[in-house]
RNA sequence: GGUCGCUUAGCUCAGUUGGUUAGAGUACUUCCUUGACAUGGAAGGGGUCACAAGUUCGAGUCUUGUAGCGACCACCA
């Protein structure tokens, strides 16, 4: 945007030279090429004047009054001057009306014979004289400063100015269509093309639908240079307008063919413009894999599978592959569009050079690792959105690496070299418990890395909690004593589990990190490189519900005494005596033999199923019991009743709110009956909570 | 002007067909250098899900509207 001017230029009317017609334009050197002056077929003002005819002015050329919906009565003056040729919408509306378009400028911006009086001037030199001239001879009826919008070349800082000029196109109509068929959902499978997320599907439609002509000729010095030899001879050694000319994939075929036509003596002289880099873009799935021949790269390597992309390159790039796939090979050059998000600084911009907001991944890499980087930015990838970046968003990748190599770097001295079997090994619930969550690890990863899915940060994040939360806070704390201990059965098995367990993971992890799960599988001796082996296969692990009601059951108890603890501010090394009281015997019975786990993961000095409440005990709820911590000399009751309080005051607020949605008779009668069965469940849940809390403080006294 | 996206804990973000007391990472408070990892472990505090109306037994989730932020495209005689 930058200040000018607008000017008001009164045309005379032809037949009548004190009636006439005012136009405004920031630009008033374009008039010599005017071929119209437009109103609106309403507009009372000038509705009397379309037909006739008005002079354009110093030159005098006539020129028609036309009614077009291009003229707003609301701006300007209401009426508009047409110039075709150098103005993108008059064109538009020369060609509705059939008008021929008068070229009035060079291309070094001089105005030509079209000018009379102004041929060979500078633009904007003529501008300011013709300005002038209006004024003195009172066709200049005003003049207002306003800010205008002027486009300016990039590069050489110019005004750029539209002109009329012959180019190459690609009539796109036939392009177009097969290519919007291509996101229809019943398209053929080799001719179909998804986009994720799909609402970019939208976008590319948005781009396709108007089958807008595609002009692909550019004045420029790089790029093909444009198959088409004009026949020279046949108009005096120059490149006309109407210099016939033939097209060939080399200069021999296209010699050969003009031979044919105009003989064999004829010249010929090839389009010195070359193609719109989207053009020869267009072509890069197949003419990188050697087309037009049928070679083996192509035939392997076209279609592929998968692009990923940036949004804003859906219609240049990503669009212009496919149509130009499906004209020349018949097939979609892939299947699926994934695009991302875009990579913004850490308060939202756009990096630029110019701007030095950007983030360099090298810097990156040599500060938290390739892996951690690679991790994070996975981590952060979520369904297309844009990302804020900062360096500290890496932390949490290298952090991850380093847990993992360290849980490797402990067990890896008691490893055996080779992979044994898990057969006739005396497997505990914590082995086939982590075979198990294993599994699950492994249907999550590829759910979400299915090409219609591509959720990369659910990827990551399962990959994330199963290795540190499962495999190494809970199984290796678990196992940790048998793993390091003597040979024994337990230690058999607790090794081999981890180690099966392990090669899983390295595997699942290694699209995310392929370098330090590469190091790691060398490591413990796999032969077999990550990148050439197998991907997991599911593993089938006998774990009923009954096992997991346990390990809930272990977990619980853990959780437990830690509240004690933290509540107590206690050490982590003060070992705690432990009595859990389950208001069911049986599940007593159930748990005490699976009990040592609870040690692996809290210090404990006696865990215990049975016998009274013990004396000056803390006490805290698990799921269908109690667990009590002797704390003698440190109980404080007063600290202990409040935190009893808090907590029987949340889940009274729940049985409130859970009673009232069951008095609700709608919710009961409209509800699913599973639905309102679960909420009864939770409501007899919580009264039980209520009843152990209000017991626990009655004991306090 | 058109199209699309975003608005959830201090910060950065998940929350897949409507149905646990809305989660994670980070930051914060307290405790701990315990024999893989302090790039670590444990406990804890923190959100009327931008606002308004509607649909529904039930809305962070669906509909409409409003506000703010952002992107792309078009236009600006």
């Amino acid at each position: 945007e930058t200040k000018g001017h607008f000017w008001s230029i009164r045309y005379a009317s032809e037949e009548d030279p004190s009636q006439g017609i005012v136009v405004a334009t920031t630009r008033p050197e374009t008039l010599f090429g005017d071929v119209a002056v437009a109103v609106h077929a309403e507009d009372e003002r000038y509705k009397h004047l379309i037909g006739k005819n008005v002079l354009i002015p110093v030159i005098n050329r006539p020129i028609p009054v036309i009614a077009d919906e291009h003229a707003d009565p609301e701006k300007g003056t209401g009426a508009v001057k047409i110039t075709p040729a150098h103005d993108f919408n008059d064109y538009e509306v020369g060609l509705r009306h059939g008008l021929k378009p008068v070229v009035a400028m060079n291309l070094d911006t001089t105005l030509n014979h079209e000018a009379g009086p102004y041929a060979g001037m500078k633009r904007f030199d003529a501008r300011k004289k013709l300005v002038k001239e209006l004024e003195e001879g009172g066709q200049l009826v005003a003049v207002e400063d306003r800010v205008i919008a002027v486009p300016y070349c990039y590069r050489s800082g110019d005004v750029v100015e539209p002109v009329l000029l012959a180019q190459w196109y690609v009539k796109m109509a036939p392009m177009a269509d097969p290519a919007l068929a291509a996101v229809e959902p019943g398209a053929p499978k080799d001719k179909a093309v998804r986009f994720v997320p799909d609402r970019y599907v939208k976008t590319y439609k948005q781009w396709l639908e108007p089958r807008r002509d595609w002009c692909i000729s550019r004045q420029l010095w790089w790029g093909h240079q444009i198959p088409v030899w004009y026949v020279v001879s046949e108009t005096d050694g120059q490149v006309r307008d109407n210099t016939p000319y033939v097209v060939g994939r080399t200069e021999d075929e296209a010699r050969r063919r003009a031979a044919e036509k105009f003989g064999a003596a004829c010249v010929l002289k090839q389009e010195e413009d070359v193609l719109d880099t989207w053009f020869s873009s267009a072509l890069w799935p197949f003419s990188t894999q050697g087309w037009p021949d049928r070679t083996e790269d192509l035939a392997t390597f076209y279609p592929t599978d998968v692009l990923i992309t940036a949004r804003d390159i859906i219609y240049f790039w990503v669009a212009r592959m496919i149509f130009s796939g499906l004209k020349f090979l018949g097939k979609a050059p892939f299947h699926t569009v994934y695009i991302h998000g875009t990579i913004l600084d850490e308060k939202g911009q756009r990096m630029s050079k110019s701007k030095g907001n950007g983030i360099d991944p090298i810097e990156m890499i040599e500060k938290f690792g390739a892996d951690a980087v690679r991790f994070a930015l996975l981590t952060l990838t979520t369904e297309g959105q844009d990302i804020k970046l900062s360096p500290v968003k890496f932390e949490g990748g290298r952090n991850f690496a380093n847990k993992l190599w360290n849980a490797v770097r402990f067990v890896h001295p008691h490893l055996t070299a080779a992979a044994p079997s898990l057969d006739g090994l005396e497997l505990s619930l914590a082995d086939r418990w982590i075979l198990k969550r294993c599994g699950e690890t492994l249907r999550e990863v590829e759910a979400a890395l299915e090409p219609s899915a591509l959720r990369f940060s659910d990827a990551a994040q399962a990959l994330y909690r199963f290795t540190w939360d499962d495999f190494c806070s809970r199984y290796l704390e678990v196992r940790k004593k048998d793993i390091t201990g003597e040979d024994s059965p337990a230690k058999r098995a607790s090794v081999t589990v981890f180690r099966t367990v392990l090669v899983d993971l390295i595997a699942m992890l290694h699209p995310l990190m392929p370098f330090i799960t590469e190091e790691i599988r060398e490591a413990i001796g796999e032969p077999v490189p990550l990148v050439t082996g197998a991907w997991p296969a599911p593993r089938a692990v006998e774990f009923p519900e009954s096992d997991a009601k346990i390990m809930e059951g272990v977990l619980s108890v853990v959780e437990a005494v830690r509240q004690v603890r933290g509540g107590y501010s206690l050490p982590p090394g003060q070992p705690l005596s432990v009595r859990v009281l389950f208001d069911d015997p049986g599940a007593a019975a159930a748990l005490s033999p699976h009990a040592w786990m609870v040690s692996g993961l809290e210090r404990i000095a006696s865990l215990d199923f049975e016998g009274g409440k013990p004396a000056f005990a803390a006490s805290a709820l698990i799921p269908g019991g109690k667990v009590y911590v002797p704390l003698e000399g440190l109980l404080d009751p007063a600290a202990e009743k409040v935190r009893l309080e808090k907590e029987l005051e949340r889940a009274r607020a729940f049985v409130t709110t859970q009673e009232g949605k069951l008095k609700n008779g709608k919710f009961v009668s409209g509800a699913p009956p599973e639905v309102v069965e679960a909420e009864r469940e939770k409501l007899r849940t919580q009264l039980d909570k209520v009843a152990k809390l209000t017991e626990a403080l009655a004991d306090l006294g």
